[in-house]
DNA sequence: GACCCGGAAGAAGG
DNA sequence: ACCTTCTTCCGGGT
């Protein structure tokens, strides 16, 4: 996982942003990206006894010991030789990789590491034990062990590491008096890799039905079927009324906008940080979080959270709405919002981005680049607003949808919003001529394309007549959200 | 002048 | 090398 720290951006300050609520409205990833900036709580030790152990393991190791290779194996030994004053292991007796080695037995190690057995064994257990919660908890996660250095242990390559420790051990100046939620946030992430923005609930969690049988889904019609609220974290309606006088709220509260809808379910009131990642990922709470979030085996993939969509779904379902000074829901359940101060999120975004010199036009040009994948629209005649065409859920997964480009028409037009039947004419490709173009398709089969060449050019005069009507029975999740869409096609 | 649109080229990361 | 997702710049329209 890449996450190059790159120079120190100029923390938003009264000076050179009055606006930004203080301190940054980002997710803690941001501190671990700008680690200098926060020197005062990353160079806190680690805070639990695994995590002292794990933080000194070879860099080069993934956190889970049953994905190791060979040479991994051997690293390992090494490492426990030296860390653990072991005799002298003979590494031919462990010509295998990872996985075979978490097989083996106490005995089966004391036998082949005389002496060294146990403290192998205890270790790769420990390894084991934190690997399957964290693989449990964060299925979809990019870090998610199950692939060599994805996780690496390395504090300073393990972001949670120093970024728990920043904010559950004082010494943090930064977010001193909200150390309390962002490590409540960061429970919630585990020792997950959260990114910049950290991905919203949906995006990392990946299932945010879950998140929906506890709360009222947000954006109405984009609820249906098995697909949850937009980013999970809307547990309360009340934001959709703050507007557009919410905006002071933003001015404190500092929290990271893409706090986990898992804790959004825990009052910050009632909840007490645990003190350590360990005591977070064992403590009961957390074990029914993650058992209500992050459900084992889902196919869902990561945004990674770097995505402008994302990065809007976390501010605008702030449970604190905290950031409705930049942008806020006009209406939830119809995906419409209204970006409040375009210049003050644009430089979020930049921040974000890291590309500081971000403005409002560079921003809504990403935005509208959503227009043609059906991400986003614009509402008419109304500035600053736009509509949210598809819920989190399913622009977590246009990555998949992305894959389907090959195999599914890259042609296929961007339906209208308008709920009405729309005719239009687009070029038809080789690849689409065989499919059975007659039948009815659901939206949502679309191949979601944001590439520059994609299916836009509808001024072809060739043959594909498309026409898109309402349908009110399809899970569909067009807009306007009380309409579904199908797109019937024919070929003239 | 601000906003909005979309084309074009390119950067950055995967 | 290719793809995705922007970022940057721009000309044009409202």
């Amino acid at each position: 996982m890449k996450l190059a720290p790159g120079p120190l951006p100029p923390i938003p300050t009264a000076a050179t942003m009055d606006r930004l609520p203080l301190p940054l409205p980002f997710s803690p990833d941001l501190l671990w990206r700008y680690p200098l900036g926060f020197s005062n709580v990353t160079q806190q030790p680690p805070s639990s006894p695994l995590m002292d152990y794990k933080s000194q393991l070879p860099t080069s190791l993934a956190t889970d010991p049953r994905v190791w290779s060979r040479e991994d194996v051997i690293s390992f030994l090494r490492w426990a030789e030296r860390e653990y004053d072991l005799q002298p292991i003979d590494m031919d007796m462990f010509q295998m990789n990872g996985k075979a080695m978490c097989l083996l037995t106490r005995t089966d190690l004391s036998e082949r590491a005389p002496g060294s057995g146990d403290v192998l064994h205890n270790v790769l257990q420990l390894l084991v034990r934190e690997a399957n919660i964290v693989q449990r908890c964060l299925p979809s996660s990019p870090v998610t062990p199950t692939s060599r250095h994805a996780y690496p242990l390395s504090p300073h390559s393990h972001p949670p590491t120093p970024n728990w420790n920043m904010l559950t051990q004082n010494g943090c100046d930064f977010h001193s008096t909200h150390a309390a939620t962002l490590a409540a946030h960061l429970m919630a992430q585990s020792n997950s890799v959260t990114l910049s923005p950290a991905p919203s609930v949906d995006s990392q969690a990946g299932s945010p039905q879950h998140a929906e049988a506890c709360q009222q889904p947000a954006y109405g019609h984009f609820s249906s079927g098995s697909n949850g609220s937009a980013s999970g974290s809307n547990q309360s309606d009340s934001d959709e009324d703050s507007f557009p006088d919410s905006g002071k709220s933003a001015q404190n509260n500092t929290s990271p906008p893409n706090t986990p809808s898992a804790f959004t379910l825990v009052p910050p009131a009632h909840y007490m940080p645990p003190k350590s990642p360990k005591e977070a990922v064992s403590s009961p709470i957390f074990k029914t979080m993650a058992r209500e979030f992050f459900p084992s085996e889902s196919p869902e993939p990561n945004t990674n959270g770097r995505l402008l969509w994302d990065f809007l779904q976390q501010l605008l379902n702030d449970p604190s709405q905290r950031y409705t000074s930049y942008i806020a829901w006009k209406n939830r359940d119809t995906g419409v919002f209204k970006i409040v101060d375009p210049a003050g999120l644009a430089k979020l975004w930049g921040i974000q981005k890291n590309h500081l010199s971000m403005n409002y036009d560079k921003m809504s040009r990403a935005l509208r680049y959503y227009y043609r994948v059906n991400i986003l629209r614009k509402v008419q005649g109304e500035r600053h607003c736009y509509q949210f065409l598809r819920n989190p859920t399913e622009l977590k997964n246009i990555k998949n949808i992305s894959l389907l480009r090959q195999q599914m028409s890259p042609n296929r037009p961007a339906p209208q919003p308008q709920p009405q039947v729309v005719h239009m004419t687009i070029k038809p490709e080789p690849a689409e001529v065989d499919q059975d173009t007659s039948r009815l398709q659901e939206f949502d089969e679309k191949p979601t394309d944001l590439s520059m060449d994609g299916p836009t050019d509808l001024s072809s005069n060739s043959s594909r007549h498309i026409s898109i009507v309402c349908s009110p029975d399809t899970p569909s999740l067009r807009d306007p959200p009380q309409k579904n869409f199908y797109i019937k096609e024919e070929i003239k």
